[in-house]
DNA sequence: TCCATATATATACGTGCATATGTAAATGCT
DNA sequence: AGCATTTACATATGCACGTATATATATGGA
């Protein structure tokens, strides 16, 4: 049961998941982009969430992370914050031209990352590790639900 | 091809990352451990590694955040730093006996996150996705290994 | 209308990871 | 032996993420 610990899929998700940042941000690097970016520009893009809680949302992080994030992504230009006339509190976001330009290159970069990441498995491999690992996340967020509810921060515990 | 970026394993793989490195967390913060240290700790008790250098290589991270961690790691009174008596440059490193005696309870709650993680999986399916997440792994090693002798660095490019 | 609450964002701080670079000890070659 | 190189570690800086908390604007009920 020792060894065992470093072989679970919790670790195993671990490594593949920095190993895959570390290739994408050295590939993103040059066209100007973090990984972190990319589910920020394609929700803006799309017009999926164009406030900072929105997108944190869309991002699944916290506020503050995504605060950060877009402080940096406005101070290197590639999204811009205009107050929202109806909400004093709000602002809404939206892409600069040259980071839409930029965008199909770098979701081409991801894509060929994963094709690289992906070598030697068969189409039906591809599809069986992303439905794995989409029912894994599911379970994650259940998980997490419940132990939001069970922390003691909740009022009722026996819902 | 556009949503798409954000449903591929690349991405799926650092939702899962994320998510269950938040639930260990949370779980080994009342030990005293954070999921990082977990690494260490196993290969410390179990002899695979006694520097601060092989530490690094075996839990593959860079040399700077195994200096960071072990520090925190020997403020937090996991971890002991004796110098080494026949290389002036070096350490060896020791579990403390508080560590090694919170180990056990540490790697279970890994076990039952990933137990939590799993379910609904049949064991077939469990295996099938680490089996598959070895593979990924591999790959990345192996494309990570020709990016880093292509990026300049190296003198020659035509090995 | 006024005040309590909820919401949107900002700030402070700690952790984990990365790269770039500095320092000191060991090693090797002449 | 002496000096260049390699090695082990330390430090500086930056990004991404988390929690805890502050601030300002909306909003809703008495």
């Amino acid at each position: 049961m020792d060894l065992d610990v470093l072989s679970t899929p919790g670790h195993l998700i671990s490594l593949a998941a920095r190993g895959f940042a570390r290739l994408s941000e050295a590939r993103l690097k040059p066209l100007g982009f973090g990984v972190g970016h990319l589910p920020v520009l394609v929700a803006l893009r799309d017009g999926k969430a164009s406030t900072q809680r929105d997108l944190a949302r869309f991002a699944k992080v916290e506020q503050p992370p995504m605060a950060q994030m877009l402080a940096r992504m406005e101070r290197d230009g590639l999204i811009r914050r205009v107050p929202d006339p109806a909400d004093g509190r709000s602002s809404r976001i939206t892409l600069t031209p040259a980071a839409e330009a930029r965008l199909p290159d770098a979701i081409a970069v991801l894509i060929r990352g994963n094709c690289d990441v992906l070598r030697g498995f068969t189409d039906a491999e591809a599809g069986l590790l992303a439905a794995l690992l989409t029912r894994l996340i599911a379970n994650l967020d259940r998980v997490a639900t419940v132990e939001a509810s069970a922390d003691g921060s909740g009022p009722n515990t026996d819902d």
